[in-house]
DNA sequence: CGTGCCGTTGAAGGTTCTCAACCGTGGTGG
DNA sequence: CCACCACGGTTGAGAACCTTCAACGGCACG
């Protein structure tokens, strides 16, 4: 049943052990499970603050800003918990980057259940440090880095992520578009792509078609990424 | 005595209820009561995640980048808790905007010793939520926002933290230098000032030597932020 | 095989940075 | 108490980097 394999990879994902027979249930009562189109909007309450267990595929988590200009905060892959604030000075979305199965909770009613299971204790609290110390080194990069520094930044974030190596090369297949990339490193496309050429002639990256990047010299890479 | 008193400020700010004594007594041998001088540095381990409790003071969390370029990620107050990162893309240093008294906690043993104990159960969880939310806005500011917008969101951030009101107008007594303004936002000392000039020519703030901004006109003042 | 979207490339323009000089405030010492 | 000094802030001109606007190319899908 695909209901119980999203919802027994989240269990198997986030609790550090296996939690109680009553969290687990409460939770899964708790759980909507939310199969999202490619390119479509994850349906959360404006409201409040929600949590995004990504079960499969891939997802951007969107900040709205004034005059329809869109910031990208986050992108997130199977197994990640997203946190989504419900009030703030701008609107978030998640959208997916591929069909995606999301696994949706109010936060509040999640925390309050997990409060007592020590499954799921400081789990929680771990995956919001990362979350923020991303949030933070990404903000280094938005606030004082040139185009290319951000985009190395970005591959080698990615190849920690979802790079998969092979023979010395790191292989990756990204599923967001160039925008997206722009969006979120607060470029325009035709930067990224000059950037994406830039790279290339330095035979740091090689582009397969649209998705895959091949990066021959990952500590190269980091080097230019300027992360001290 | 002082420790006493930084370290029951602590107790008063930060667990939801009285914690368990020997909670609490764990936490204070756990404690490094630290003043620091207005300009001076928290002396951190650069190995592990840390927590500082903002005793008094005002502090900011600095990124170095590589070049020597510096971005500050977040100002701190009384009463704030701050998760500095230890090991992380780029280096960060927790520095006093004025003299300033630290307690100083490592992250790991500050969890375990909660962990447990109902009092301190999730606001840890919930502090470092509002400081991921807050870090996400300001990332939408850094990559989407021209000067202007940074500085008006800046300003009106810093109206909901420390500002107070007298008839109408905000007060606010900033402990930070242009520079630091500048370093928070991504922007130079000059173009901090020339969009301080240009919101005192709109009539929506006045300066008053050198730290004191009044913000006449708060609601305008978010519209210019592009709060959206 | 055609079509449409995504990505690439080029030229012009704008916002912010850099460099430099000046000013004002606040603090110190005579 | 005043004068001086140093630092932080302000203002101006020129340059750099990225954006904007526009046209073209190519992969993937129907």
């Amino acid at each position: 049943m695909v209901a119980n394999d999203a919802f027994g990879s989240f269990l198997r994902d986030i609790p550090r052990s296996t939690p109680h027979a009553s969290t687990a249930c409460g939770l899964q009562k708790l759980a909507h499970l939310l199969p999202i189109c490619r390119g479509s909007m994850v349906p959360l309450d404006p409201t409040e603050n929600s949590l995004a267990y990504v079960a499969s595929g891939a997802t951007k988590l969107i900040a709205s800003a004034s005059g329809g200009r869109e910031q990208i905060v986050a992108f997130h892959f199977r197994g990640d918990l997203v946190s989504v604030p419900g009030n703030a000075w701008h609107s978030y979305d998640l959208c997916a980057l591929v069909d995606t199965q999301i696994l949706l909770f109010p936060a509040r009613e999640f925390i309050d259940l997990t409060r007592t299971d020590p499954a799921f204790e400081d789990i929680l609290l771990e995956r919001s440090l990362t979350a923020l110390h991303r949030c933070r080194d990404k903000a280094v990069g938005l606030g004082r880095k040139n185009a290319q520094e951000r985009l190395a930044s970005f591959l080698v974030g990615m190849a920690e992520r979802i790079g998969t190596r092979e023979d010395g090369t790191t292989i990756l297949d990204l599923p967001m578009s160039r925008r997206d990339i722009g969006d979120s490193l607060g470029l325009t496309i035709e930067t990224i792509s000059r950037q994406f050429g830039e790279l290339r002639k330095s035979g740091l990256v090689q582009t397969v078609g649209r998705c895959r990047v091949e990066l021959c010299d990952l500590a190269e890479l980091a080097k230019r990424a300027g992360h001290a």
